[in-house]
DNA sequence: CATGAATGAGAGTTCATTCAT
DNA sequence: GATGAATGAACTCTCATTCAT
């Protein structure tokens, strides 16, 4: 037996509930809608998940492993913990790199992207922290970053903090803007779109 | 300026409805809330508000009025406008007083802030448009001034819808991570924050 | 002002829940049937009470409350307390008037009766602690009874815990059967009940 | 006796219902419950019972024939019905010897005793009828019993009915106290417990 | 103007029962 | 016989809103 019809099912409700919640937010979102949209009975979806909040967790979770998955380690920082010395060039294509795969991440997901940024926030509670977790996570990539670029007086002096939250706000922006509002209608847009943050994002930061 | 005592009620309800709907959301923040806060009865609110919409409703109206009087007329474009050519430095300096301005509104009204930054995407139809409205104005005016400056050799050529979008997004984002989570103590800290993101965004633009 | 409407309508419902449960028992008892029955609105009860349990425990109290109003003091021990030395036919008597204001209680009160007597053991937790304190608390003043009686030569000697409960059993048995069947039909009819049990229960315990 | 397995299927989910319904209630106690112990599927059970009351009732049924078959027949009016004339001696025996196999029916099936005992009264339509059958059968021969020694002289004059409830009341009151609530923890406990209780009975009734 | 008791549609959730496989 | 996914009626509870006083 490959393939398990209770996972299927599941997975169909987990799909029908992130487009819902994309759409109205989690609050609005009902579970008759999962029902009527699907054609199963109300109690069905509770053999599947506890309530309600429980099928918004494990999309979150869902979203997150993926997440993980897709990006690459941040590069900059490994590539200086293998003790190699990565020129300017080769680190804007290393962050581009990054950055792209962070787009693409979104975009190819942009109903659950949608209502992380969205709804994420104010949502229920343990959701809250585990996004401003996995953010601050990535800052404080970036702080160190920054910080260790000044030293060697590659960037310029600097309020890290407030830069890293910066670099990050370009990124969340633009992902807010083009893809979740849908102005990116194709992958093949997105690479630029990379190379035109990290440049910005660059020159805002090296010595000189 | 008469004195009206029904004047003051709604806006006692207003600031009690502000603080309790950036305290646990607009969903959960219920109307006996704000009774049982104001020791008024429930009948009393419906007095002054048609429902609870027109609450949250009317609260980011005079946000959003109180912004515009706020914030000076977007100062680069001005200045072209009048004929004059300000240099660098100049320019510079206008884009720090009105990004501190920007900041200072939302430090002083961070409840409010708080509100709209975190809710007001998902919350009520029509306010959403209302916010996407207010930041559109302002990208465009960057959008705008961006190309003049790429005309005018000033600034490098670029994506100038991306490169506004990213450049609100560096706002935005400080605005979260340290006014809105309350790692600003104090007015004064601001100045020196607005001073940072605009070098970092003059210099992500800047020809050469 | 001197009665409050809001204080009736409690104890409306607080009534009509008592038949309500005394009739169906606790959980087959709806809320919807109390709304029926007072032609009133799910909500309204819900203004006056959290929730379905809040009613229920409502109740108990008020009983507890009223039993204990109602009861004389423990009147034998009290006789001993005060230094008086009671003979067979005054504690006869003073035994008899306690079990009688319990019958009589236990009439008045049929309905709460009956449910503390069907329900009260498997119904919500609390409520059967405070059951099982109330008729201990009792209890423990019968053994303390007998163990002193027994000391004194007035009573046999026995197994003081033992007999206190089969004492407890008489009466709560003849309660169950006589009242809250509905064979007792005037309160003439409990004083010489009272008799009975406490000739039936003073036979088995005296020397002799 | 040819080995059955579906008989014994049958029995392992009476047995797995009682102790579940001794533990939870009868309300609580869920049909998932009984699956997940005995990790069969749901639909399982539907092949051996009707349906969640059927299972109570075949428990309670069980539980009658069982009974009568433990507790020998009504000893005293027996040996009157054989023209014996027993002795006061032998009548209390005889009664000791009963209320001992009550006392051990009891405590070897504690669980539905449980059962019974606590959620009989309110519980299904049919049982509690069932219940009173049996108890009020049993009073009806002790009040036959009580009016014969009273005719005879043996016992004094009284009012039966009463007294009949009142002396069951003394042995359904001590099972729920020591056996039912764990206080006895050995078989043997039990003789002594009989001994006392017909000790305590047969002096609140008998003649002098 | 203010009150607050009353409303009632509608939400999430439960669980005994069914039935195609 | 056994399975377990699916059912759906029924429940408790919520809360913005109304309206007679």
């Amino acid at each position: 037996m490959v393939y398990k019809k209770s996972e299927q099912r599941k997975q169909q409700i987990l799909d029908c509930a992130k487009h819902l919640f994309a759409q109205k937010g989690y609050q609005a979102a009902q579970i008759s809608d999962i029902c009527e949209e699907l054609k199963i009975a109300r109690g069905t979806v509770y053999q599947y998940f506890e309530n309600k909040e429980n099928i918004f967790t494990t999309l979150i979770e869902q979203y997150f492993e993926n997440m993980n998955k897709a990006l690459p380690d941040t590069p900059v920082q490994s590539a200086f913990e293998r003790g190699e010395m990565p020129d300017l060039t080769q680190i804007q294509n290393m962050l581009t790199d990054y950055t792209h795969a962070f787009l693409l991440h979104m975009y190819r997901d942009r109903d659950l992207g949608r209502i992380i940024f969205l709804e994420g926030f104010t949502a229920l509670p343990g959701i809250k922290e585990k996004l401003f977790e996995f953010f601050e996570d990535r800052k404080q990539r970036t702080v160190a970053g920054l910080r260790l670029g000044a030293a060697l007086g590659v960037l310029r002096p600097m309020n890290a903090d407030l830069i890293a939250s910066a670099m990050m706000g370009t990124t969340t922006r633009v992902i807010l803007d083009f893809i979740l509002e849908g102005r990116v209608t194709s992958e093949d847009e997105l690479r630029p779109m990379a190379e035109e943050l990290v440049a910005f994002q660059l020159r805002g930061v090296i010595a000189r």
